[in-house]
DNA sequence: ACCCGACAGGTTGTTTTACCAAGTTTGAGC
DNA sequence: GCTCAAACTTGGTAAAACAACCTGTCGGGT
């Protein structure tokens, strides 16, 4: 009676191709083992064989050609590029991780842009919580996060209190919605002065100013995170396929 | 005799569950009907539906949960955001289609980030190709391309015409070289004046700066993208999932 | 009357055996 | 040298069984 419970055989079997795959016992850009091979290798049967290739290829370790075989592409470097999203880790870290002070917190009316991406009536209001980071004692990034009212309710983000958890934790365990993918928009422009100030920049140079809209699994619009970045200190990184 | 090939029957089930789904017949939140069902009603095997299931899971139409059921969550809002990533567009889509001109084609110095990019020494030289992108009649965007010189020999890219094929194409074609995935970095900076006299904008107007490092399955670099957009008149927009 | 556990019947997840189709390579035979 | 069939490869379909999980119902016990 193993408590613990084994991991399907598939899944072995993707786990011990990708070891030989980064060992370099299967080098890149040559033929993988046949189906037939591997059956007699592992002793399991075919589709369990598939199951497993099909994972690889899915996740880009190798790629099959009909007829020729299955071709080592090496570890996927995709993998290796760590996606840098700023509205991110501020949506799923507590606040007490990333030290700062709260400049505001209370019901305003909605900026243009941002009422757009929460689906609303330009100047309706929304509760708002901004934050001004700070990275080795000096203040780099403005945080911004628009909630809905009805959303913001029964919630402790309305409190001047740092969240000892996460955004997103909290959002579900209160309210019950579910975070599922982030509409972003990136522009520029020049900082107002009272920004200036805050970030402790140059008037001359611009921000980088990164929109989140934040949205449920059928697109309906939950939160909008703003993301102000001097741009002097700052880029951003991002990796994706080549469709 | 069809000479069309016809899809597999998996993906033909997919396709059907797909337009249900969208039509309202399965609404967001309710139960899909059992494999049983499913097999009954369509007249296929168990792996046949068990197949088209999972791809529709993997693409986030469904969601399943063992001992109850699978549950609809709709069609995938991500699918409805059109990713507008800037390089993408001048990798595949020829140069004849994008009005432009082009403004300088020859070997440089290269920039140090760029080398970086390319992972080559600073200050060494690569090909250059620089074309002034026209929307309206109106410059809009600065794009500039750089390759190491062994991958510009023998290529079309050095002659001053416009392509009349996409570059991805263009390269493999000619090199054998096949794009993987692009790394993207995002910057503002403020115009040079030279830039702004291009471009056309105001000099106290940012510009975005849009690099993409393309590459290949290996993550070895192949070429790099230089987007260059006025802040006032563009911005990028795009969508990922939240982990 | 109420509570709780066992059990039956539903669901999806995993594995096996079997067969056919389609693409590629090889080599035997002409 | 050429043709073509055989033997390899991966792709797809079918039928069956077992395991794990959920949800009721039907008991028996308190």
């Amino acid at each position: 009676m193993s408590l613990e419970s084994v991991p399907p055989k598939y899944a072995q079997l993707v786990q011990a191709l990708q070891r030989r795959i980064e060992s370099g016992t299967y080098q890149p850009g040559s033929l993988l083992p046949s189906e037939h091979q591997l059956i007699a290798e592992f002793g399991v049967s075919r589709p369990t064989v598939v199951a497993a290739l099909r994972v690889l290829r899915e996740q880009g370790w190798i790629e099959s050609q009909q007829g020729k075989g299955r071709f080592v592409r090496g570890r996927p470097a995709m993998a290796a590029v760590e996606s840098n999203r700023r509205g991110q880790a501020y949506l799923t870290s507590p606040e007490t991780d990333s030290p700062g002070e709260l400049v505001e917190a209370g019901a305003v009316a909605l900026p243009n842009r941002v009422a757009t991406l929460l689906d609303t009536q330009p100047k309706s209001r929304a509760f708002l919580r901004r934050r001004l980071v700070t990275r080795d004692g000096e203040p780099t990034e403005l945080v911004s996060l628009w909630l809905p009212l009805e959303l913001s309710e029964g919630t402790d983000l309305t409190s001047g209190e740092p969240l000892p958890q996460g955004i997103r934790e909290h959002l579900k365990a209160r309210k019950g919605v579910r975070f599922d993918h982030i509409v972003e928009q990136i522009t520029a422009r020049m900082p107002t002065a009272g920004e200036a100030k805050q970030l402790g920049m140059p008037k001359n140079v611009p921000l980088l100013a990164v929109f989140g809209a934040v949205r449920d699994a059928s697109g309906r619009p939950l939160v909008v995170v703003e993301v102000l970045l001097p741009a002097d200190r700052h880029e951003l990184e991002d990796a994706y396929p080549v469709t």
